[in-house]
DNA sequence: CACTTTTTTCAACGATCCTACATAATAATT
DNA sequence: AATTATTATGTAGGATCGTTGAAAAAAGTG
């Protein structure tokens, strides 16, 4: 333990029948206190201890005697997983002309300057990006932006659609984003 | 390959036997595309299958005939490997504007002085900290802070972060550090 | 069990946003 | 050109959401 402690190691092999230590304490005591992964080698054949050890911790068991390839392959994919969830914790960003959105920030950006919008427009602008050559029928909209069933038309959705464009054309006039397909609904224009 | 792209899985249990599928071709896709953990389940003994397996992307190769109890450890085990990384890719130390956290003291200090916050308060701080330019939906918020499902608004997390703001304003008056967006959620004033 | 601390609930108020309505504009149809 | 259908826009309640203080409930402590 005392080994374990001096600095961060990228993955523990443990084997549970060295001599003098108790190798149950050792993996849940790494368990509770760190993220490195634990890979168990054990001569032990029961099932019950590989359940047991599984279940407080380890990332694997491997039992003895084990083919040299197969744990070099498994310490590999182990640190594969290691690696890659540490490293990739995504952005996803819509773009779309002069549009950026930053969808973990729910960030808008036009032509360099960010813009407010309020949570529907926001929604909507999302959808519109997310497919741009879609038509978005009201009812897709509705359905999509507000989670509801669609009852027939109020002029709500065109109220926001104008919204929407009066702030954008703000930002960067003489563009149009949102183009009307008279009769069928709205989509970003091409 | 159809079932796969709809969603996002939390893990996908591979049978490399499937009839009319190349198993082999599946694996790599999926690992390729995406990070779900791929346990193989196979009949096929051969050393060499479990280790291009493993190299390929596999994150477990369990051999039939299996111990459900086994598979369902380590099934378990990968998840909680995968969730545990997901959510704590976290640095020791967190920074931002005046406030310094130490994770592992689980100590808050603002403009030099060491402040003292309840537990939820704390846990609402880090996350919010652990990405600076997120909006924190409530149902992030309360997903991450309680580990619960978020079924609609009571008004706790408001709360909590009147709390918060009113503690740290008292510290370094003047600033501001939490941002409402509305309608959306909160994050850290950029 | 009594006491303290923390968390949640409640209520009142203010800020912001949504949508119904009225009216105007535009496109399709005759 | 006139008529009808559809979409656009400005405006004003009303609805929703957020904030805050206080009180109730729950959790933690000795």
């Amino acid at each position: 333990m005392i080994y374990l402690e001096k600095q961060d190691w990228d993955m523990v092999l443990l084997d549970l029948m060295l001599p003098g230590m108790n190798g149950e304490e050792i993996l849940s005591k790494i368990a509770e206190q760190s993220n490195t992964p634990v890979l168990i080698i054990s001569a032990k054949l029961e099932q019950q201890a590989k359940i047991d050890a599984l279940r407080s911790g380890a990332d694997d068991y491997i039992t003895k005697p084990f083919d040299i390839d197969e744990v070099s392959a498994r310490i590999d994919s182990h640190l594969r997983r290691y690696r890659r969830l540490q490293e990739l914790p995504m952005k996803k960003e819509l773009r779309y002309k002069n549009i950026v959105i930053d969808t973990e920030a729910k960030k808008v950006v036009v032509e360099g300057k960010s813009l407010a919008f309020t949570a529907r427009e926001y929604n909507i602008l999302v959808l519109l990006m997310s497919s741009p050559n879609k038509i978005f029928t009201k009812e897709n909209l509705f359905e999509n932006v507000w989670n509801e069933p669609f009852y027939g038309d109020d002029n709500t959705i065109n109220v926001h659609m104008s919204n929407l464009r009066s702030k954008l054309s703000k930002a960067s006039p003489g563009v149009e984003y949102i183009e009307t397909i008279w009769g069928m609904g709205y989509r970003l224009k091409s």
